[in-house]
DNA sequence: ATGTATTATTTGTAAATGCAAATAAATGAT
DNA sequence: ATCATTTATTTGCATTTACAAATAATACAT
């Protein structure tokens, strides 16, 4: 029907992209990309997290998300250990310098935040943020 | 601050991430994918196109994007040809297949639209859109 | 208690992606 | 007209990613 830029999926992913590639350049210098950072800020909520329970919140792949890790461990960011209960389970921990990192990329973060809103009410940006909450629990009905 | 899924960049990407997975194991049977069909779609809007130009509606890097016109080709799906104006240009051009293929996806994309939106208004929907567009815009301002 | 099924993570492998360099042609300045 | 600069596309290469198979450990049923 109409043009491509009017096509949903295509408008998310253009921003979506646009966001991502910026913000990785950002914190690229710091030794981070975009994704690890993802990782550090799920271990922030909540830290001593299993790798499923990781791929679940960040949205990565577990098989992406073990090579990932490995790289965040050699960076002395994040620890592996093992699961008193379950010999099966991974627990990831974030370690003081992974800490560090993360604090310096937080303020990275709320600018992006600050930037890609820009022009947004404080209204309109609680609705566009539930809107993409709403999306994507709509996709979960083609999982049947 | 807040948890990773009051994050902008990460709702976007989320959603926009599981759209395409889904809209792309779709037409996968019919021999596309996702990437293909926003070039298809933008030929449909104008045919006869450079790769810079498909590049920059398209939101795919040139390089990915030869790549990916390769093996249109392959499938007889689009058409190279020169420029007579111009020997550096190449123009490409939807083949009959291609618009075969085209008339198969339209249908899919647009049932994606409705799941993807289930439960908004017109007005909801057109609002998500336009903040999009504007986020995006936003993100232009960076590069300076 | 033993074997089967399930769950958690990792590894193999192939495809997609993006940056930078290479190629090729046009434009503009002298 | 010739040379340097810019523009358009492609190729080289390294990284990211995802699916599926492999590995390892638990849970469940008999």
């Amino acid at each position: 029907m109409g043009p491509l830029d009017s096509y949903l999926p295509y408008l998310l992913n253009r921003a979506g992209a646009r966001i991502a590639t910026a913000f990785g350049e950002e914190v690229r210098p710091l030794g981070a990309s975009l994704q690890m950072w993802r990782v550090l800020a799920a271990l922030r909520e909540r830290d001593g997290r299993r790798m499923g329970d990781l791929s679940f919140t960040t949205s990565i792949e577990v098989s992406t998300l073990t090579r990932l890790v490995d790289q965040m461990e050699k960076k002395g960011l994040v620890d592996r250990r093992d699961d008193p209960a379950d010999a099966r389970v991974v627990l990831l921990h974030v370690t003081a310098d992974g800490k560090r990192l993360t604090r310096r990329i937080v303020p990275i973060a709320e600018r992006y935040e600050k930037v890609a809103l820009k022009g947004f009410a404080p209204v309109e940006a609680q609705v566009l943020r539930a809107a993409l909450r709403r999306l994507y629990a709509n996709m979960d009905e083609l999982y049947d």
